[in-house]
RNA sequence: CGGGACGUGGCGCAGUUUGGUAGCGCGCCUGCUUUGGGAGCAGGAUGUCGCAGGUUCGAAUCCUGUCGUCCCGACCA
């Protein structure tokens, strides 16, 4: 049991300069510590010591899963068309599902996630409410065909996922899982070190209605967030807003001349007003070609995907259909639209009695349009993305804003997947009915990523204790003597055998180098032993998170150093645990 | 998909404007010296300059095409 991995047989090429295409923190420092390699654009290897990492952070969700009782499974990569075809998803999904056609011509895709595949292969042999509900779970590679992958792993085409689906009867069971999930989810988040958020979401291309995003918070995050005292959290894109759009006030409708006005940036600039006493008008059209003008408060943006929901197929007009309508672009507003206009409006500005919009006319605007006098607004939703400063839905304070990292999501599919593919059990009533789904998923590769994006510093990586690739770096000084070998081995040992897992760097290189590098790796904590100390029965430890140095006696420091019967790992990351040794 | 940039030994880059047949740092190999924060000296190996055409006496350099990579944007009036 006492195994110690030695860096003079590890494949794990440290680079001294960053690598030139490698922008952000995780990126750069997992490619400069030897943990992966690109082999194309959003397709990457990882090396011995990013494996041992990914190990750790997939054996941390495999518990928690394993604890509310998911069973694990492994599903097939590459998936059947035909099941795609039955869910509608072939159609829908889009050019992010990379197909395939195999030597007879039959269609497959590589598998981006897996609710057909599951759905197709519990439903012959799920029949009985009595076998409900049922939870299984997988982790495995992913492809997503991105538009533009980034940032390493942080967005890549290929990723290591932790994707779990469940079955219930009703409704109240779905809940129970799903809740169970969240709190597994927090635990997976905790025990990497992670700094997280708990989210509103929006569920995208998987479907259904209940879901909550875990954003890791990030200053380099690819989401944006928005977050109360209150505890209320959401993802930008698809929390509730609400604005705070203010009146400027006239005697009546005026049409004044506002020449070259264009944007809400000129006009309030122009009026000397702020840009929520504006209103932003943006034109439409639904599935049926239908004209629709939309207004919003000037400050805010419009919600691809609120619009979608309250107009299906809801697309902006172009310049040229614009002109086809009689609308002039940056000169729009609600007085005088073409006849059998649908107009729509946030409903922010219901209460804001008086407009400043365009004029319908080019270089016009109006001051002073009266809702309900001078026009009628048809219909009033929620329509803008959420930004810091507006409202907390839940308590009516300003929110906060954040950037974050999704590392997982839970949803409640309901029957999306079951109804269209005919994934049925006989209920208790004696009738067949369609199960309702749960889908949970962990971004395990980005993870990853995401822990080294909150815990680095200008020399590298700084591990957590429970996904460090090796809890302790044992480095000797010189190699192949009679002193300092052979003492560094044996507090190596002495370490393993505690059940501390150990690393040393009995490599033929200069100090400089075997510090420079255990930096950079980021091991929590690095044993120097030299001849200098042993003179005096002593080897410096370091403690990577804060760069403290102490001396420990030879014969104690593994004594010391064991943090084995203080940190459960079940339970934390052990960031803490060492302090108290270098207080 | 639109815009911008870049492809030169393993890695990071210069050279391209003004064509003349390739250079620097790191790394790698050998030897000696050194050895507590990326060593010094000496010697050495490694490049059809992304690929394909073209112009020219001559192309890393100019032209055309193509592939790859990174950055910004993708309907925010």
């Amino acid at each position: 049991m006492t195994n110690i991995m030695r860096m003079s047989k590890m494949y794990a090429p440290t680079l001294k300069e960053d690598p030139s295409d490698a922008e952000l923190a995780s990126h750069r420092l997992l490619l400069r510590a030897g943990m992966m390699r690109k082999n194309a654009a959003g397709l990457y290897s990882f090396l011995p010591l990013g494996m041992r990492v990914l190990g750790k952070v997939e054996a941390i969700v495999n518990e928690e899963m394993d604890n509310i009782g998911a069973e694990r499974i492994l599903m097939p990569f590459v998936q059947p068309a035909d099941i795609w075809h039955e869910s509608g998803r072939w159609d829908d999904y889009g050019p992010e599902l990379a197909r395939m056609t195999d030597r007879h011509g039959v269609e497959y895709c590589l598998g981006p996630t897996h609710e057909e595949l599951i759905t197709s292969l519990v439903r012959n042999e799920l029949r009985s409410y009595k076998q409900l509900p049922a939870y299984l779970y997988q982790t495995q590679v992913k492809f997503r065909d991105e538009i533009r992958p980034r940032f390493g792993l942080m967005r890549s085409r290929e990723f290591m996922m932790k994707d779990g689906y469940s079955f219930h009867a009703t409704q109240e069971s779905l809940q129970e899982t799903y809740d169970e999930t969240s709190d597994a989810y927090a635990r997976m988040c905790d025990r990497m070190g992670l700094t997280w958020r708990a989210v509103e979401a929006d569920s995208g291309q998987i479907g259904g209605k209940v879901t909550t995003e875990f954003m890791a918070l990030a200053e380099y995050g690819e989401a944006e967030l928005v977050y109360c005292e209150c505890g209320y959290a959401a993802d930008a894109e698809a929390g509730e807003c609400i604005p705070h759009p203010t009146e400027y006030a006239r005697d009546g409708m005026e049409k004044i001349s506002t020449p070259g006005i264009h944007t809400i940036e000129e006009l309030a600039g122009f009026l000397d007003i702020p840009e929520s006493s504006c209103m932003k008008a943006l034109s439409g059209k639904d599935a049926d070609g239908k004209l629709i003008v939309l207004f919003i408060p000037g400050d805010h943006e419009l919600n691809e995907i609120k619009i979608n929901r309250e107009v299906l197929g809801f697309e902006l007009l172009t310049d040229e259909e614009m002109v086809n309508h009689g609308l002039f672009k940056g000169s729009m507003g609600p007085v005088g639209l073409p006849e059998g206009t649908f107009v729509m409006a946030d409903r922010s500005l219901k209460d804001v009695s008086q407009w400043a919009v365009g004029a319908n006319e080019e270089g016009y605007h109006y001051v002073g349009a009266r809702l309900g006098e001078d026009f009628t607004v048809d219909a009033w939703a929620d329509l803008c993305t959420v930004k810091p400063g507006d409202a907390c839905p839940h308590c009516g304070k300003a929110l906060e804003g954040a950037r974050g990292i999704e590392v997982s999501q839970v949803f409640q599919l309901g029957t999306k997947y079951s109804e269209s593919m005919g994934a049925t059990f006989m209920d208790e009533d004696g009738t067949e009915k369609p199960f309702i789904m749960g889908c949970y998923g962990v971004g395990v590769s980005r993870s990853m990523a995401a822990v080294v994006e909150q815990y680095h510093d200008d020399q590298g990586i700084i591990w957590p204790l429970s996904v460090a690739p090796a809890h302790v770096c044992v480095i000797p000084l010189t190699v192949g003597d009679d002193v300092v070998a052979p003492a560094a081995e044996k507090i190596a040992s002495e370490l393993a055998e505690r059940g501390i897992e150990v690393v040393i760097d009995d490599r033929k290189e200069r100090a400089g180098v075997k510090f420079a590098d255990a930096d950079l790796i980021g091991w929590p904590l690095q044993v120097v032993v030299g001849k200098r100390g042993l003179a005096e029965g002593k080897v410096e430890v370091k403690l990577r998170k804060t760069g403290q140095k102490r001396d420990f006696a030879v014969d104690e420091v593994a004594e010391a150093l064991d943090f084995t019967e203080k940190a459960d790992f079940k339970k934390e990351a052990g960031l803490d645990v060492l302090d108290e040794l270098f207080a």
